[in-house]
RNA sequence: UGCCUCAUGGUGUAAUGGUAGCACAACUGAUUCUGGUUCAGUUUGUCUGGGUUCGAGUCCUAGUGAGGCAGCCA
């Protein structure tokens, strides 16, 4: 929106167009005119919001005008419902059009007469053939087609057909009237295209006073035109149809636009044909147009993006007639940067995990004060209540801590976000094994989260204190769609095979802190440490509140993790490579294996890993002590290891296997399920390259 | 074996015959009471072959690849 203050209208390919228009006096700035013109069959996507960004804003670059139109050609499609939403989807992304909404309905008696023209020029005929007929001597893109046997009717008859056409003599199907061009042509548009065909439908504004209708090509020029449009502009796919949109023109004595295409918008992980996004709606594998996971903007609203997020994301997509495919992640972070800045924060745990906190006294609830937004000081701030009680989320505790892992575990401590510091003690666990409560303590010296002796804690986890929680549900989405590019499928299938399963999660039972029970439907939130949130526009009420996520912060812990895991769990697919796999042991594919790097290993000492009977750690020397663990311990003992001369992998990411880390991995083969060492025997220095 | 269009890092997009730049992603590091934000830095590119030119991502030409077109849909 700011690229508007700039003086000089400056670059895509489309502004070049009409610079040139204004610098040859084709047209003065403040005249130029475009439109969005959309047909009410279905509701507006974020495809859409490009066009409407490139139409206004081209017209408003040059102070011009931008219509909306709405293009009701065909009544059996469409319907009243979708001018309604068309109209709000186009408000709420911050768009004015000029005047009244246009109709191109109303611009059907002007056509008509023209087509009347059309005959009388001896341009357009009235044919009798059916529709199969039509198109089999329509030719293919590579053999010309053959003219209609009525293609040479006089003008008297032609007029007097197509009168009687529209007074309704004739049924569905059994005539049109086409233009005379030319049945050779190699652009398929020219071979004598259909301009009206009858449909004895009822449409949605002129009722039944027309049982004819205007074709595309036929219509969209003249609707153009009749509005006094100057640069049309639309999407490639109506590239190869200019040149019948400019005949048409040149036939009659009228204004004639210009049209320019360029290239629509694709985003990876999702689908926006109308066809695709309605199948997904009357199939029911979403919740309607404005379900949260779909492309629609009703939907992008729903799920919590803002107008100005989306107008940015499409500002930095540009304007080109390149056919890419725009990845998502740019969308997703114009949004998080728009509500980085503008979200206040709030805590809320979404699996919450018991923690009470033994040396708080009992009954007590204290006021902490927190800061609304640490990006926006005049967000202020709020009180939270404290107490012995509270909720953390499960995932901000870990028995046995990962390393790096900067939470909470047994004997660490943590700072709970604006109260204090608190160690965990004792792990509480129910008959199953399941961890049901953790036993803490706090320092009451470090009441607001800083400690007066300077000693520092390496996590801050959300909280919520368990007495003055509210209940929440919180819609957890994902993309809608598995792979980047939904149509990318095995013969046969179509789409919605890649649908992804888990697109949507409801989690009820969430905790979240009082303040997030007096929101109004569609304000916008972060919940501290997990993501953007909004107050569902339907759903949320103060007694039972409803949120969406709109998008996860970023989140690089979840990066370490998976960096740390074990190579067989970052193979994507995961392929089904691994029979009954000792615990920890990794799988690598042949196409990597030209790049590890083997050395000879002396086992140092060896012992078993607590918990694990497959499992030894043991210490080797290849050139330096490193630690590993290996899957033998069913086979080899701690004595059998020490000593041994054994072939590793050294070149790996370090893994943590049942706790303990393991900085390579040793050679083993297994073979009729009898597993066996690969040693080396001979004098071979440790640290020695082997292959 | 037709016609139309497009081709710049992983993705999207600038450079209008004159130093290939920007954003996002990725990776390093710093800061941080959000593993967020912010900041600093690094890596990665003109589809191929000819030609014009002092000089080509840009112009010409041939090829390659991608998309679109055979609705009485828009």
């Amino acid at each position: 929106m700011s690229e508007s203050t700039s003086s000089t209208v400056s670059s895509d390919f489309i502004r070049d167009i009409v610079n040139a228009d204004i610098a040859s006096g084709k047209y003065k700035i403040g005249e130029i005119r475009t439109r969005f013109p959309p047909e009410p069959n279905g509701y507006l996507h974020i495809g859409h919001a490009k066009a409407l960004w490139i139409d206004f804003g081209v017209a408003r670059d040059y102070q011009g005008k931008t219509l909306l139109r709405m293009d009701d050609t065909n009544p059996v499609k469409e319907d009243v419902e979708y001018v309604e939403s068309i109209k709000e989807d186009i408000r709420w992304l911050g768009f004015e059009w000029d005047g009244e909404v246009r109709y191109a309905s109303d611009y059907f008696e002007w056509m008509y007469e023209l087509a009347e023209l059309m005959i009388e020029k001896g341009l357009a005929y009235v044919d009798d053939q059916t529709a199969e007929e039509i198109r089999i001597t329509r030719g293919t893109l590579t053999e010309p087609g053959t003219e209609s046997p009525w293609r040479n009717r006089s003008v008297a008859e032609n007029m007097d057909l197509f009168r009687r056409m529209r007074a309704g003599e004739f049924r569905d199907g059994e005539k049109v009237l086409r233009a005379k061009i030319d049945m050779t042509h190699p652009n398929m548009n020219f071979r004598d295209p259909v301009m009206y065909r009858i449909l004895h439908a009822h449409h949605h504004r002129t009722g039944d006073k027309w049982c004819i209708y205007p074709m595309y090509d036929w219509a969209h020029g003249l609707e153009d035109s009749y509005e006094g449009i100057t640069h049309s502009l639309c999407t490639l796919e109506f590239e190869i149809h200019r040149p019948l949109y400019e005949w048409f023109l040149e036939q009659l004595p009228v204004h004639r636009p210009q049209q320019i295409e360029f290239s629509r918008l694709n985003l990876t992980y999702t689908v926006m044909s109308k066809r695709k996004l309605l199948r997904l709606v009357q199939e029911k594998h979403v919740n309607g147009w404005d379900d949260p996971r779909m492309p629609t903007i009703c939907g992008l609203r729903r799920r919590g993006y803002t107008a100005s997020s989306i107008l940015n994301f499409l500002s930095g997509c540009g304007v080109t007639k390149f056919n890419g495919i725009t990845d998502i992640t740019l969308l997703e972070n114009s949004l998080r940067d728009a509500l980085n800045k503008t979200a206040n924060r709030y805590m809320g745990v979404l699996d919450p995990l018991k923690v009470v906190l033994t040396n708080y006294p009992e009954g007590r609830i204290e006021m902490l004060e927190a800061v609304n937004n640490p990006e926006d000081d005049s967000a202020g701030t709020r009180q939270l209540p404290f107490g012995r009680e509270l909720y953390i989320d499960r995932d901000d505790f870990r028995e046995v801590p990962p390393p790096k892992y900067h939470r909470l575990a047994p004997g660490s401590e943590v700072r709970l976000r604006w109260g204090y510091f608190i160690k965990c003690e004792e792990v509480i666990k129910d008959a199953s094994g399941e961890i049901v409560e953790l036993r803490c303590t706090y320092d009451p010296a470090t009441r607001g989260g800083m400690a007066p002796d300077g000693r520092k804690v390496k996590g801050t986890i959300q909280w919520v204190e368990a007495s003055n929680a509210i209940d929440a549900e919180v819609r957890q989405y994902d993309r809608l769609f598995l792979k980047e590019n939904p149509d990318d499928v095995e013969e046969g299938k179509d789409f919605l095979s890649n649908l992804n399963p888990s697109s949507l999660t409801i989690l009820t039972g969430c905790k979240v802190e009082p303040a997030l029970a007096g929101l109004e439907p569609e304000d916008r939130f972060q919940l501290e440490r997990i993501g953007y949130f909004c107050a569902d526009r339907y759903d949320y009420r103060s007694d039972k509140p409803v949120f969406n996520l709109t998008v996860n912060l970023k989140d690089t812990w979840s990066k370490i993790e998976k960096a740390h895991a074990p190579a067989s769990a970052k193979k994507e697919p995961p392929k089904a490579v691994a029979e009954a796999k000792p615990e920890g042991v990794e799988f690598i594919g042949i196409e990597d294996f030209g790049k590890l790097q083997l050395k000879v290993a002396k086992v140092v000492s060896a012992e078993r890993v607590e918990g694990a009977d497959k499992l030894l750690k043991l210490q080797v020397d290849c050139g330096e002590i490193r630690q590993i663990v290996a899957g033998v311990a069913t086979v080899y003992s701690p004595d059998d290891m020490v000593g041994k001369l054994i072939i590793m992998v050294t070149n790996l990411q370090p893994a943590t296997i049942r706790g303990v880390e393991s900085n390579g991995m040793l050679l083993a083969a297994k073979r009729k399920g009898e597993l066996r060492l690969l040693t080396v025997d001979g004098e071979i220095a440790p640290g020695a390259s082997v292959g």
